[in-house]
RNA sequence: GUCCUUGUGGCUCAGUUGGAUAGAGCAGCCGCCUCCUAAGCGGCAGGUCAGUGGUUCAAAUCCACUCAAGGACGCCA
């Protein structure tokens, strides 16, 4: 309807050209859904943009395209509003149609081509394996596994990835805090983890000797040391005094922790196609040859015995260390390969959800994306703000290190799947997020998740009180205010999950999803559905089923269950 | 100090990419179950869109500056 509308009103101003009104025709004519229904159905700015060109005022060049408009019986009336908008009204046959169309296509209706033979790699999460993930996890989990949803539904074929940070210091940290937890010692350092499940861990632990690694250590803070120290003599004397059986303990800690974290993300709704290591970036050499290709090319120099990247020479505001003087490769530097190997996986577009922490990498990996040659375009990078969580109003510190924080495990118990999903996309990620662990406890209809799915276990009941009807539904009969919205309602669906994807905004669909489960709760308890008029109930049901379709195609891109009853 | 994000009723947030009288939910007040689920509906009240200037037919939206909040700026991961 709206191209075709789009299309007359392009022809119209053809003609004007050929008139010598105009002088040309813009290429994207901004046509709307208007808002209210006295500016009827569509709305064009048209008139007020080339007014100018036409050196007439708006509304005098309003008419001359309405002159020239060639009227289909789709279209009901137009009409010049004062500013020199073009109102369209559509006729009611044409705009009931979008019922049977919905009906039609079931669960295929809302379906895109934009993405059509493009692949996407999608990483999101990638929490460090040192913990279970916390409600700012949950965050990135529920964005990026709606974002997933919602560019398949556009008919990209999209790979998740989660990065497992499997190397370095924190490994060495996690490995060594297990075994301290396993001889049980009274003396556990500041800096280790402190949590509850590293000591579960260590109870799996069998047939390794319990040593006393405290032997030449030097001081922890909370004696008057340095705790980095500390925890560095302690992972060297552990991994001397244990050789082989450091590494046991190391595969034993990580298998479990990353055991959990897929279980909790599964039971989420959070599925990955890829898991990829870290490690298996050194353990391959990549890292090391990727290193040596930029040295060769005079990207990385060196300083003070240590490998720096020249990331100034690509809008950086400093260089950074790939290589510290002790031999040891950075974050940054397995980061340069890993995300050279994405590119070489041959990806149309490559999406990356960061937490806001992040924000400083964005610069330093387009950087070296650029050195080495590929399309830094290619790679786009989204930061979710963090999510602040308050208790009785009084907001909760987090720390992995403390081991004190509220896992994404116990916001999902207390708060259910669905509500945490919905709640969780319901902001911006650019926004900072109060998530109130009361609000969310407490089981009112506070909630609009509820709100939502109350609509659609309404129409689920109706429908399955609705005896069998052989009268053949007339959807010009469907007239009254509260239809004629909810159908207006209903046809702005295809729009909503096209500027949700374009944009990667799914709050926009859940925002959607709650205006158009207002319209049906409006109508519920101002119209009767089962009644004596068979025909009347029958264009009734259309519609609710309709909505309801609509409303599950919604809440499954969503992540979120439809229930019949609740 | 540099950079990023944000600033919209008492609270939490939308605002269809520059459009028509700035919208919801919660909290407050007043109404609605003999009826398909009251987890619902209807109504009232509540705003100088942080501020100033600019761009144009049109600015909450774009630009500049100011103010305020949060974050990022390691040979940490």
């Amino acid at each position: 309807m709206k191209t075709k509308l789009k299309q007359l009103i392009i022809n119209s101003l053809n003609t004007l050209v050929a008139d010598g009104v105009l002088k040309s025709v813009p290429e994207n004519i901004r046509l709307d859904h208007a808002k209210d229904d006295t500016q009827g159905d569509f709305a064009t700015n048209i008139a007020m943009l080339l007014s100018k060109q036409a050196k007439c005022t708006p509304q005098d060049l309003a008419k001359k395209i309405v002159a020239k408009l060639e009227i289909t019986d789709e279209i009901e009336k137009i009409e010049i509003a004062g500013h020199g908008f073009i109102n369209f009204f559509i006729s009611q046959t044409s705009s009931t149609s979008i019922i049977n169309k919905i009906l039609d296509q079931g669960k295929n209706y809302g379906l895109l081509n934009i993405g059509t033979g493009q692949r996407v790699l999608l990483e999101f999460v990638s929490a460090n394996p040192t913990g279970p993930l916390h409600v700012g996890h949950g965050r990135g989990a529920a964005y990026g596994a709606t974002l997933a949803n919602l560019l398949r539904n556009a008919g990209f074929t999209v790979d998740c990835e989660y990065y497992v940070n499997d190397a370095g210091r924190q490994m060495d940290i996690l490995t060594t805090s297990v075994y301290l937890r396993y001889i049980n010692t009274d003396k556990f350092p500041d800096n280790g983890y402190q949590g509850e499940y590293i000591t579960a861990i260590s109870k799996q632990i069998k047939g390794i000797k319990k040593l006393n690694i405290f032997t030449n250590v030097s001081k922890d803070a909370k004696d008057g040391g340095d705790k980095e120290k500390h925890i560095e003599d302690l992972i060297n004397n552990c991994k001397t005094q244990l050789g082989d059986d450091y590494k046991t303990i190391f595969n034993l800690a990580i298998k479990h922790i990353l055991a959990d974290i897929k279980q909790d993300l599964s039971e989420f709704g959070v599925e990955y196609q890829q898991w990829f290591s870290e490690q298996s970036l050194l353990d391959s050499g990549l890292s090391k040859k990727i290193i040596a290709t930029l040295q060769a090319s005079g990207h990385i120099y060196e300083k003070q015995g240590a490998l720096w990247f020249k990331t100034t020479d690509f809008g950086d505001d400093l260089d950074r260390v790939v290589v510290r003087d002790n031999g040891v490769h950075t974050y940054f530097a397995s980061d340069i390969a890993y995300h050279l190997e994405k590119f070489e996986r041959g990806y149309d577009k490559i999406i990356n959800i960061w937490g806001a922490d992040h924000h400083g990498y964005i610069a330093r990996i387009k950087a070296c994306i650029k050195a080495l040659n590929h399309n830094p375009d290619k790679l786009e990078i989204l930061l979710v703000q963090f999510a602040n969580l308050y208790r009785s109003g009084k907001k909760i510190a987090m720390s992995t290190r403390s081991g004190s924080f509220v896992t994404l495990q116990q916001l999902r118990t207390e708060v259910g799947n669905d509500a945490a999903r919905f709640f969780y996309v319901l902001r911006k990620v650019d926004q900072h997020m109060d998530f109130d662990l009361d609000l969310a406890k407490s089981k009112t209809n506070e909630n609009p998740i509820f709100y939502i799915q109350y609509a659609h276990a309404r129409i689920c009941s109706v429908l399955a009180k609705a005896q069998d009807n052989t009268q053949a539904p007339d959807l010009t009969l469907l007239n009254n205010a509260h239809e004629q919205a909810l159908i207006k309602q209903l046809s702005r669906y295809l729009n909503i999950v096209k500027n949700a994807v374009l944009n990667y905004e799914p709050h926009i669909l859940a925002y959607y999803l709650r205006d158009l489960a207002k319209d049906f709760h409006s109508y519920y308890n101002n119209c009767e559905f089962l009644i004596a008029d068979k025909n009347l109930q029958a264009s009734r049901l259309q519609l609710i089923t309709a909505t309801q379709q609509i409303l599950q195609n919604g809440l499954t891109l969503l992540g979120v269950s439809a229930p019949e009853k609740m």
